[in-house]
RNA sequence: GGCGCUGUAGCUCAGUUGGUUAGAGCGUCGCCCUGUCACGGCGAAGGUCGUGGGUUCGAGCCCCAUCAGCGUCGCCA
């Protein structure tokens, strides 16, 4: 007899009296004694299979469990009236049993599978399997891929041409640590796995291919964070003859309709900010723009004060940043040191507060403090009764940095962050160099093949850290996303960027010889941009770990549990690698 | 490498001021149950309290060290 094999998400009250075939895992059993239910569950839903005494396989079902993997052919029948399940797509049939193949047992799980109750990390990532069958995962993941079919079929109806790179690619020696992987054919030497396909994609210009777009893997071998994996996904595109503004509608316009495809939701134009309006206002260059506070400079206010704190800060050609707390004056002077600590643990020196509470102004700094300069700094940061102030003296660039990172958890504790609210904007206008800390030494604030501010190129002696980039950050509530830069495309002007970053032309040719000889040829200007798909992921997902939407993550320490990633090998196989082992490391035979 | 938080039954957690035999829910196992869908009822098993050391008459609880996980700073052009 022929059977037609549904989904256990199929069946609905018009499919009375089919015969069905149906495979899954067993979601939960029912044993009523005589009479069981098992809800069989596959990637589509739950349907109801019912063994009535009697029947032959009515003994095999007493000792289904859990997880147990079925094969069951029955006949469709709606449920007696009064026993519908409303809950449940197949809620108003049940599939009464025919005949029972039980394809696997399971051993009973570590967890249970069928609900999303929280459990230990280390367990969801050893048994990653069973962790990805539970209903939290099952939605990320296939939300994952919807959001990048989106993003594939976005830029294929913009004429972008899908390329990959290779993953064994050479070793260059700016940015983050390289995965290495050693030669077998050549004794010494190293592949690298790519940090991202930044040259790659722009070699594919010089091709020709015009406008060039990867779903692509990145490698960094870097300590990990909430945010940050050893290998993560970018959606990376570049563009030939393009200029920046081209380049921002087209990511714009991306992400728009993956909003809109994926999730159901129109956004609104993205805001956009310079990098200086984002540290002005919001003290870091990936703001929050969900809600506002924003940061107001107060030095004015205070130029006359005898509070030290104040007045060595002004003195030192620093900065004063007030940020309002809306409801603040609630607080107690515990909180408000408590507060002063996190400020501390964000590289500041401290904190100074005001409460405006309703029996009176209450501060920190309350005898160097007149009525007048409440009242000002108030007016500045839009503080009303029952709010309280709180201000940052630092370096402008620390004061900024503490007062922007407090505005968050100021933002967190009032509940400004809604989840379901995404706030995109465009930070642009990035000074091309910045001061490396370790060195003392000017180096790109980005990275190497980035092209300066039209006209810029005539500040690089004489005022090379006034100079701008063509760079563009997107900013997705309080996350950085990705950035894109307009390239440079001139070989002379490639070599004049690395010679300021130190290298020799022995150095450049050793290194980038490659590129810039890519240059050479026709190079047409080109710009670009990636994102990252791994945090976007997350953020639609209402997520705030990017482990919760990646299939097969790594751990904190970049271990894989579930393979238990990196490990031994066999001594064979580093002799033919021309390695020898650190006397220190373990070996396995 | 620094700082913070966490570690008690298979899972999620409680455990008072240091004081008798370390508890609960879920899960597991057994028995009962013909309309449940988080089925129900009765019963049972299950613990090196992360590990090691110390203080104490006595430690799940206090101290030191250590391991693991997470978060964070450094790092991530």
């Amino acid at each position: 007899m022929t059977r037609d094999k549904f989904s256990c998400g199929a069946l609905r009250a018009a499919d009375a009296d089919k015969m069905v075939e149906l495979c899954g895992w067993i979601n939960r059993r029912r044993d009523h004694g005589g009479l069981i239910f098992v809800d069989l569950r596959d990637h589509e839903g739950v349907t109801q299979i019912v063994f009535d005494p009697g029947h032959p396989s009515f003994a095999q079902a007493e000792h289904l469990r859990n997880e147990d993997v079925l094969r069951v052919r029955g006949t469709v029948r709606t449920r007696p009236a009064g026993t519908e399940n409303p809950r449940l797509a197949t809620g108003d049939v049940e599939v009464a049993i025919d005949e029972l193949e039980i394809l696997n047992r399971s051993l009973v799980p570590p967890f249970q599978v069928n609900a999303d109750e929280d459990v230990d990390e280390n367990l969801r990532l050893e048994y990653r399997y069973l962790d990805l069958r539970r209903p939290r995962m099952q939605e990320n993941i296939r939300l994952r891929h919807r959001i990048i079919k989106a993003m594939r079929d976005f830029c294929d109806e913009r004429g972008f041409v899908e390329i990959e790179t290779p993953m064994l690619i050479k070793s260059t020696p700016e940015g983050a640590r390289d995965y290495l992987v050693p030669s077998r054919l050549y004794p010494g030497s190293f592949y690298a796995l790519p940090q991202s396909p930044q040259m790659l994609k722009q070699i594919s210009m010089i091709a020709g291919f015009g406008r060039y777009m990867q779903i692509a893997r990145c490698m960094r071998d870097e300590d990990q964070r909430a945010d940050r994996q050893p290998e993560f996904t970018q959606l990376d595109l570049e563009m030939s003859f393009c200029t920046q503004e081209e380049v921002l509608e087209t990511m714009e316009s991306c992400m728009r309709y993956v909003w809109q495809t994926v999730l159901g939701i129109e956004l609104p134009p993205f805001a956009r900010l310079t990098h200086q309006e984002a540290i002005a206002k919001y003290g870091l260059d990936k703001p929050d723009l969900r809600f506002g506070l924003e940061l107001a400079n107060v030095e004015a206010v205070f130029a006359g004060t005898e509070f030290v704190v104040f007045k060595s800060a002004i003195a030192g050609g620093g900065s004063i940043v007030a940020l309002r707390y809306p409801g603040g004056a609630a607080l107690s002077r515990r909180d408000f040191d408590n507060l002063t600590e996190m400020a501390k643990q964000f590289g500041g020196k401290g904190m100074v507060w005001i409460s405006l509470a309703p029996e009176g102004m209450k501060s920190s700094a309350a005898k160097f403090l007149t009525d007048a300069d409440v009242a000002a700094v108030s007016t500045a940061v839009g503080a009303e009764p029952g709010d309280a102030i709180l201000l940052f003296a630092d370096t402008t660039a620390l004061a900024h940095a503490v007062a922007g990172k407090m505005r968050n958890e100021v933002g967190e504790r009032c509940r400004l962050r809604d989840p379901q609210c995404f706030a995109f904007g465009w930070v642009t206008g990035f000074p091309y160099l910045e001061i490396d800390e370790e060195s003392g030494k000017p180096a790109p604030a980005h990275h190497a093949f980035t092209a300066p501010a039209p006209g810029d190129w005539a500040l690089i002696d004489r005022a090379p850290m006034e100079m701008r980039a063509q760079h563009y950050d997107l900013v997705l509530n309080g996350w950085e996303l990705g950035s894109g830069s307009i390239r440079i495309h001139k070989p002379e002007e490639q070599r004049r960027i690395f010679e300021m970053l130190g290298l020799s032309a022995d150095q450049i040719e050793e290194r980038f010889g490659f590129f810039v000889r890519a240059l050479e040829y026709g190079a047409p200007p080109h710009g670009g941009m990636a994102l990252g798909i791994d945090r976007i992921v997350m953020i639609a997902c209402g997520e705030e770990n990017i482990r919760e939407v990646i299939a097969f993550p790594k751990n904190q320490g970049a271990r894989d549990l579930m393979m238990d990633a990196p490990s031994p090998v066999p001594d064979q196989l580093i002799a033919d690698l021309h390695l020898r082992r650190a006397p220190e490391s373990p070996s396995r035979g």
